[in-house]
DNA sequence: ATGGCTTAGGTGCTAAGA
């Protein structure tokens, strides 16, 4: 069982890229963030013509998340209970036996913005979510553009970063609250690649892929049942210098059911 | 190098991203 997530930055320009993915990487489920396409516009029928059923949840030209799935995704929520929210961030579907949650958890803009609160209280409400969820659900994956950083090493400068807005400790305490729900971060599982530099986004600005200016922020965190299963997870790196690519990577986590 | 780019909406620019 092969579970990916891609942020796309917009489906709508990102659909041919999609699609050659998909056909090179013939995966079970692929959750994807920032569609920012309205549901009428979802390209639901290209994607059924590729093989994969999908569950969308998107607004006007921000947001947006979806899961792709070559079985059907059932039992579908498409918001987080008890928040008000009008931001489209997060769908959750069964598939093949296996929980899957997509997330696009707000970026923060900086630490003394609304943004920044907001933020927080998203992951807050998340990890109740996810508690929940969890207890109903032993095989279950939260994958997803969760818009920080972990570790010092997941940024190409820590100097620069630490602290800063992705990196600060409120966030990184978000983060592992989620951990601390009962799931690992995929990534981790695999310390020999410690050191590696291998991101997940890189800034379209400032030329940041070709010196690898990126940082790891799109992860994979699976519970326990499934981390103990978990044979690898990778970042398609190369799919940043294709012509006209996302600011983001897909990350591909195997587990072995 | 905190943006020098890229997106959507809409048609000249703004908002937002991370």
């Amino acid at each position: 069982m092969q579970i990916a997530t891609w942020n796309l930055n917009s489906l709508n320009v990102r659909l041919p890229h999609t699609l050659a993915w998909l056909e090179k990487n013939p995966i079970d489920v692929l959750a994807l963030q920032e569609t920012k396409l309205t549901d009428e516009r979802f390209p639901a029928a290209a994607l059924a013509e590729a093989g994969y059923h999908s569950v969308f949840a998107g607004q006007k030209t921000y947001n947006g998340v979806a899961l792709l799935s070559r079985e059907p995704a059932s039992d579908v929520i498409s918001a987080l209970p008890n928040f008000v929210d009008e931001q489209k961030r997060i769908i959750a579907a069964t598939v093949a036996g296996i929980r899957v949650i997509s997330v696009y958890c707000p970026n923060g803009a900086a630490l003394d913005s609304p943004k920044y609160t907001y933020k927080l209280d998203w992951f807050r409400v998340l990890a109740a979510f996810l508690q929940d969820e969890l207890s109903r659900h032993e095989r279950l994956v939260v994958t997803g553009d969760f818009n920080v950083a972990p570790r010092p090493e997941d940024t190409y400068d820590p100097d620069k970063w630490e602290g800063r807005i992705l990196c600060s400790p409120p966030e990184r305490a978000a983060l592992q609250a989620l951990l601390d729900c009962g799931l690992q971060d995929c990534w981790r599982l695999f310390p020999e690649r410690e050191g590696r530099r291998r991101f997940t986004w890189w800034d379209y600005r400032g030329g940041g892929w070709p010196r690898n200016a990126g940082l790891r922020i799109d992860h994979v965190l699976a519970s326990t049942a499934l981390a103990a299963v978990c044979s690898s997870c990778e970042a398609h790196v190369g799919e940043r210098g294709r012509k006209r690519p996302s600011d983001h990577v897909p990350v591909v986590a195997e587990f072995e059911l």
